[in-house]
DNA sequence: TCGATGTATCGAAGATTGTCAATCTATACT
DNA sequence: AGTATAGATTGACAATCTTCGATACATCGA
């Protein structure tokens, strides 16, 4: 199955555990960009201040700075987040409002905890 | 601190709750490389594979032909799941019998997974 | 309407990564 | 000793990734 997710598409397969028996080729091509997407350590950061900013979101010009990095630089990395799942931009005015989606992120986690 | 493992050196901050307020720089730049091993479809069913085979150990051998690569490739990603921490290999003879080290698969899981 | 601001996109430079052939080391068998 | 096998390392190449300046688009305020 698929899902639309900001015009991008992502499929539910990006957590099967690892735990139930050997995952075949195709889930591992999906698990693996998720985990790509987790696996630098500006979107790391990102993650986490969006996790720990008031309301949970924060616009992409107030990550610039605490960064350290060029505007298009983190434009960038907010897009590889929304383009798996990570992360939803909600458009207000000039800003656009970023937030983790939390579901998903615990879906990753729970697929690599022991489920034995 | 700093652990050694493998003759290679894993610090322990790879496993930082993202939820806990912001994490800084020194900790995402710890838990990436982790996430990192975990980002490739090859290693991800390699883990699978470990975790599948009877005993739960599996020598680097059996594994190169139901992936279909070549053997230094196979090698190559176990090295890098060996410096991540996640992998395990024991020298038996001529064969080095590879674990995943499943609290380690563990902490990365639950440090995504929300605490809250 | 015009200038300022927040984002996204494009293009390029530099670094990193995945893959394999060739080679080397270590162990086992004869 | 000689041969075969498991594994690691090296070197090379293509593909991908991170970063940023330049630029374009959209929205707001004057």
């Amino acid at each position: 199955m698929v899902m639309k997710l900001l015009e991008l598409e992502v499929t539910d397969y990006c957590c099967t555990p690892l735990h139930d028996g050997a995952i075949d080729e195709e889930k591992a091509l999906a698990m693996a960009p998720v985990l790509g997407a987790l696996a630098d350590p500006v979107r790391l950061r990102i993650v986490s201040m969006l996790l720990a900013a008031p309301e949970g979101t924060s616009c992409g010009c107030d990550l610039e700075e605490p960064l350290g990095l060029a505007q298009p630089t983190v434009s960038h990395h907010l897009k590889v987040l929304r383009e798996a799942g990570l992360v939803e931009g909600e458009k207000r005015g000039r800003w656009v409002h970023y937030r983790v989606v939390p579901e998903r992120l615990s879906e990753i986690g729970a697929a690599l905890v022991a489920s034995s």
